[in-house]
DNA sequence: CTGTTAGCGCATTCAC
DNA sequence: GTGAATGCGCTAACAG
């Protein structure tokens, strides 16, 4: 049998307020401490968190609703969430919503239950109806309506510095190679930096946008490329598709950085001190992690601040980019 | 104001237990069904998930440890530990060890805190003394005490296999290139079967064994297959080394799989669609996880079956080796 | 500083 | 088939 407050207080000789006050930070005389933490360890005696969180209506947990923890951006943002989570002693949820709204409105509904506190959520799908305001949540690179939190990359900013490292490196035909989003996304701001620091450099670029969900990615891609041959640089709308230019570009003899230089989005790296896998605009996984944890427990907490957050990007370069030549 | 049970009754003008055995299965009316579904639907009712685990001590809820969420190999496991568990109903808490026995405790304890219901463990630290019988809990490639469950791929098999796959793709001077943990670990087995390979065919082999925590891993490895370059088959103890490997032998100026093939361990991938990155003997991490979730919601309601599942790999022919040649 | 007490929201006896 | 009553284990307010 599990024990209760009640067991530690009768072992103890105590009321059962005291052994809550033991808990709850409240002082006790020398004595009487003593007494109940002998009475906890001979009953190894653990307070029950859900008599605890029905009482005082919260629960000390968050969920994470992303795509898929099968993707090295997402699992290394779990990573993140989850350590700056446990310095404030919250436990985390996780949810691979695979894009189904279904899934994603079902954690979501966890609030109301009085489950979880609060939800950092990378979602794609079509749940606005279902995130009010008074829901304690945070959106990552996703615009919800005007007083929903969100965190981003500068996604613009990326696109734009993409671009010009292609150009410094020598790249004199660009090219994009990414996908549609049915619904709007910071990410198509990726291509809105990309395209205008080209046109403003009177840089000519091409651009592949394949409709989601993609059928036949690598197809694609080598079609495309091999309808532009002449294309030398190309910035892909993240690493995973990156690689799978990358992998492409072998197969059609050529070689990168040499032939053709490549620039990725988001930085993926497959541990925490393995090697980046291309060149590559770099989110700050990290930053983004805590800044999302930190305001949503303000707003569990019933502080609002600031609601939009917009961290910087850089760029790193990796094997599939020239020296810089100017 | 969330509602209350209470407010859904009177509001459909029924008793409070009326509405409980709504969400219970129990038989109702269909009048007064009606009536409490529009009451609820009216009042946007969730019931209160902590007031029903206080009362049936049950969480539907199970906590997931492993050493980093920010790892393919593991992200895939929780991946589908998830997406079983997710058939069931039940909630998943992820947490990250970073092979810290303290942070593994202080998880264990959730048990007792009647947060989660069971625990399913990668873990490679001593908290033996922690986890008991009485403690719903899978252990994933380690043995525990003879009554704790536990769920590994038959690494023994694999590390022959990996042999026989070298030899039989016409590789003359084996490596076996791995790391020697602390504690026992299924691990352990990879080389042994591929030794025990070896030996059975009289092939020569080396192996690099390097002490944990791994420190300049590159630097380990380099200067092993500087000082053997004789070797033309290397088999690593997991992918994830496998790809230094890798790497060091282009920086060595050797190709892979021509001058040397190369198998790695674990199977993995970076997403559900992409590829093999080596090739490699596969875990079959779904059913793994499949077992792990099934055994462990056994575990948890009583049942206790078997306490060992040693489930088969197999061998992924990707761009690390050649055609067979026997 | 410590003991007593009243619920938190719900599931589950019992009567009816 | 339904309503009323009891308590799960704990916190917090109050009295002493």
């Amino acid at each position: 049998m599990k024990a209760t407050m009640k067991d530690v207080a009768e072992k103890a000789g105590v009321a059962l307020g005291t052994v809550s006050r033991y808990f709850n930070g409240g002082m006790l005389k020398e004595g009487t401490r003593i007494k109940v933490e002998n009475a906890i360890a001979a009953l190894n005696f653990e307070p029950n968190q859900y008599a605890r969180g029905l009482k005082i209506d919260k629960t000390k947990t968050i969920a994470l609703i992303l795509p898929t923890i099968w993707h090295p951006f997402y699992s290394e943002f779990a990573y993140y969430v989850e350590a700056t989570l446990e310095k404030t002693g919250y436990k985390l949820f996780l949810c691979n919503s695979n894009n189904n709204p279904e899934k994603e409105r079902e954690y979501i509904k966890l609030v109301k239950q009085n489950k979880v506190d609060g939800i950092i959520g990378i979602t794609y799908a079509d749940i606005d109806l279902y995130v009010s305001s008074e829901l304690p949540f945070v959106s990552i690179d996703r615009h919800f309506s005007e007083d929903v939190t969100y965190v981003t990359a500068d996604n613009y900013i990326g696109g734009q510095i993409a671009a010009k490292e292609l150009i410094d490196r020598g790249a004199k035909h660009l090219a994009f190679i990414g996908s549609e989003l049915p619904y709007p996304s910071e990410m198509t701001n990726r291509l809105k930096g990309f395209s205008e620091y080209c046109d403003s450099q009177e840089v000519p670029f091409e651009s592949l946008l394949m409709a989601e969900p993609i059928v036949n990615e690598i197809d694609q891609i080598e079609s495309f490329l091999k309808n532009h041959t002449y294309v030398d640089g190309v910035f892909s709308i993240n690493d995973m598709m990156g690689i799978n230019v990358l992998n492409t570009l072998v197969k059609l003899n050529k070689k990168s950085p040499e032939d053709v230089q490549l620039i990725g989005f988001d930085g993926i790296k497959l541990e925490k001190n393995s090697e980046f896998l291309i060149s590559t605009i770099q989110q700050p996984v990290d930053l983004m992690a805590e800044m999302a944890v930190t305001a949503l427990i303000a707003q569990i907490n019933g502080r609002k601040g600031e609601t939009r957050f917009i961290l910087p990007v850089n760029f790193i370069e990796g094997k599939t980019t020239l020296e810089k030549k100017y």
